[in-house]
DNA sequence: AATGATTCTTTATGCCGTAAAGTATCGACT
DNA sequence: AGTCGATACTTTACGGCATAAAGAATCATT
């Protein structure tokens, strides 16, 4: 399930995103049992454990609740997950040093970036298109938005390069978070998974290396990275690397002004 | 939801995917009325107005069939998205001309790969970690891969480019179509979507711009692309050219030699 | 005419988010 | 002291989902 943020009422969930110190007054009824901290820290710990498809009933039970006694606090589903994104990413630093330059910092930035998809795969699912607005996810991107700033390029060009540094984390990391995921639903290890599927795929297809050549040969050029890491992630933290690499010599070609092909 | 690809018996997945025409002999009780072709053309038909939430009922019933009548043909729901996955990216080119060289080429498969995912949305919700091994799917990623290998770079530096630019397309799209999707969904069109929350987000933290000022600085920097699309699709549109120059260029310069910093 | 394979429908199970209604607990007011 | 209304939470119920299980109908074969 993609889930499309902030469905529900735009005042309600922004107000929730941005809540400070609510002080209440003395107000009549029960003393609440529950908040909405401890219920979006329970919806993190569910979701960090089962994934996206968590269900307010098992955030309920977490609590000692029903999945009802959730909805006195927040409007429903949505606004939690959305409530959980930005509460998660409060994890991230908000600024990093620029001693360096940019490339040290938006390379740690980066790796920031992965080791939280790490730990949180579930935010991934989380719906880029329409940002929850939270104000820890603004912090995120502007902490990535000051270190390219100081590269002096225009806002205009800027645009596109936090755009693309942000799909190429996000897309790496999604790489090995599913993997990971989908590897510990069906119980399966990568290794096992991809070995069943090759040798299946090689019996019925034979011709399968001749008919794409060029992928068998991308493959097939290889050098262990860490050989305690299974094959996924080391190939996946390879391309990782890799791939960020290529894209910030971009980004420097940009800065040194030698460039703008069409 | 995003789909874990091929959850269940790797066998009969792949079988279904790479099936050939299946010569069939004459078989005792009725004759199918259906077949595995047409349930993935009527669920990539019912997926592209719906978006990935469909139902096998909604399939089922295009085809004047209840939804189980479709388990005779395809084990479950998991395994008919792999094969929709597959069906639909026969559409893309699986061979690119080399004569300009390999940036125009890369750049026209990035570009084909941008209207695909325009045309299909819920594709960009198949989880890519575990690639469902489909034929089509492969002829793709070749197809790229081909270019690439055409620059004389070794497979091992191929490999983070070749997951750079795809995660950069995903991205991409994914931000365009998720957001139409959206708007689709709640009837709201983008433009009014964003003015109703960044007025109750201003109205709420009138200090924003003060305390995010990059993304304040990043966000004015603007000059009209084409005013005849809506205001996020130019946003996009300028960005993925921007986002994809920077990171061609990243390959120039891997290209040239004159790289490589860690 | 009987058998058994095959297609498709019906019914049922167990999930899900959440609406609606009911119960228990409290502060404030008469 | 007694009542009222707000609040926290539970129970029940609804309509959705994928799909298991069983049954009905249709055909080639014996």
């Amino acid at each position: 399930m993609v889930v499309y943020a902030g469905q529900g009422d735009p005042r309600r969930s922004i107000e929730l995103l941005w809540r400070g110190s609510v002080a209440e007054g003395v107000r009549p009824g029960p003393k609440p049992g529950l908040s909405v901290d401890a219920i979006v820290d329970a919806g993190i710990a569910v979701a960090d454990e089962h994934g996206m498809a968590f269900s307010m009933r098992a955030v309920g039970e977490r609590l000692g609740r029903t999945a009802m006694a959730l909805y006195t606090y927040v409007p429903g589903k949505n606004e939690l997950i959305d409530l959980m994104y930005d509460r998660t990413m409060a994890e991230l630093p908000s600024s990093y040093s620029l001693e360096d330059g940019w490339r040290p910092a938006v390379t740690q930035w980066a790796h920031d970036m992965w080791e939280f998809y790490g730990r949180h795969p579930w935010v991934l699912q989380v719906s880029q298109a329409r940002p929850v607005l939270g104000p820890h996810e603004f912090a995120v991107i502007e902490a990535l938005a000051r270190i390219l700033v100081s590269t002096g390029l225009p806002g205009r060009q800027l645009r596109g390069i936090v755009g693309a540094i942000n799909y190429f984390v996000r897309g790496a990391a999604q790489t090995v978070a599913e993997a990971r995921a989908a590897g510990g639903e069906t119980g399966e290890a990568d290794e096992e998974w991809w070995y069943a599927r090759s040798a299946v795929l090689l019996e019925i297809e034979p011709e399968l290396e001749k008919k794409f050549p060029m992928l068998h040969l991308l493959e097939n050029d290889r050098e262990p990275v860490d050989p305690e890491l299974p094959y996924l992630e080391n190939d996946a933290v390879e391309n990782f690397r890799g791939g960020l690499r290529v894209l910030l010599d971009g980004v420097e070609g940009a800065v040194g002004g030698a460039v703008a092909k069409p």
